[in-house]
DNA sequence: GAATATAGCAACCGATCGTTCGGAAGCTAA
DNA sequence: TTAGCTTCCGAACGATCGGTTGCTATATTC
């Protein structure tokens, strides 16, 4: 039926159920992506679409990589050029409460979603998850211990207790998003941040 | 083939049902609680599971309603002696650090997962756990407001944002004890809730 | 003791799950 | 032109999903 597409072509095909599936995956999990349903939401076939992947876990595995490619995309590479230390870090912060204000993704924080759905289980998947959540913390880290060494923050900063107290604060923000819908939260969340790392 | 039990028999086979539902649901998700599943745990049929409920989402709210009691239980019942206002509010935030350094629930605290789970739907099911959530919360604002009236607390205080301040901190434990399996993390929240609510 | 109500089972329903298979269609290299 | 490669489809696979039906065996009610 359908012929064989160019190169172009076919890594647009490729692109599209990613990008569709990481929609999917953002509403309804990562699990309640479903192959019939990408198939049906693009018009194709259920065979055509795991023919790009040969297996669910491995299309799940490449969403979780668009994920992260989403949010390099929206939160670190915009702060690139900031100075390192404390403005890196702050900056870091804000275009991270930007990404969840602006609901890049439909249903909140992937990473959020996925890790809740996935920290109960082992396997690629959630180790895949993990291992970015666990590099995007260390970023936190490294900026924030120049913060320190610097003299930008407190010299008996515990570092680690920080980079804890600034996830909470995202956490919180997607929970009361996503859950409780509360405007105010974008902004309790900029309050929270100054709190943590001064005006 | 099975006979039919007496009342308090039947009321224990509801339990049991509802219990093994809620351990599920707790790693699983509200979701992967499968009725199959809960019939070959429990050695039963899935027509004796489900007919204790009629519908899957019935037997939904009933976990949601388990969940409820449960934390009601280990958290709020536990602290009722403790006077109003600050000593409370710190008794009860102490009394959810414990109930999820406890891993009363295999699968973290269920709210936490139920809520990203369902933020995205509608239904009754998201209602039940919004609705919960935002009893709880209420609970702690009232304390919290109590702790401001009476002194204790900065007369400036925003209440709304300590309460995000706090759930912020709850989520963070739960992220931290599921996903890395952080052992410093009820250290970590409890310093954080010092620095929220005092010594 | 007879009548009734009901918990639970075995079997089954249609739908959907992830996955496999053979073939049709078209691009590309020889 | 031809042979091969690849994309995608239609169809089907067994498994499992939530849910229904008919029945049996017993607890309760009279």
């Amino acid at each position: 039926m359908s012929p064989r597409k160019s190169v172009a072509e076919t890594r647009l095909t490729r692109r599209r159920i990613v990008d569709r599936g990481l929609e999917i995956a953002s509403m309804e999990g990562l699990e309640g992506l479903t192959i019939g349903r990408l198939a049906a939401d693009l018009g194709m076939s259920k065979a055509g679409v795991i023919g790009h992947f040969g297996t669910k876990e491995t299309l799940q595995l490449a969403v979780v990589d668009e994920a992260a490619d989403v949010f390099t995309r929206e939160v670190p590479e915009r702060v690139h050029d900031v100075p390192a230390g404390l403005a890196r870090l702050r900056a870091m912060c804000e275009a991270w409460v930007a990404y969840l204000e602006r609901h890049v993704l439909p249903g909140g924080c992937f990473f959020t979603a996925a890790a809740t759905e996935f920290d109960d289980r082992g396997g690629p998947v959630r180790d895949a998850i993990a291992g970015m959540s666990a590099v995007w913390q260390r970023d936190l880290r490294i900026q924030a211990r120049l913060a320190v060494h610097g003299g930008e923050l407190p010299a008996d900063t515990d570092v680690g207790q920080l980079v804890y107290d600034l996830v909470g604060v995202m956490l919180a923000l997607n929970h009361f998003l996503q859950l409780q819908g509360d405007p105010a939260a974008p902004q309790r969340a900029r309050r929270s941040l100054r709190r943590l790392l001064g005006e």
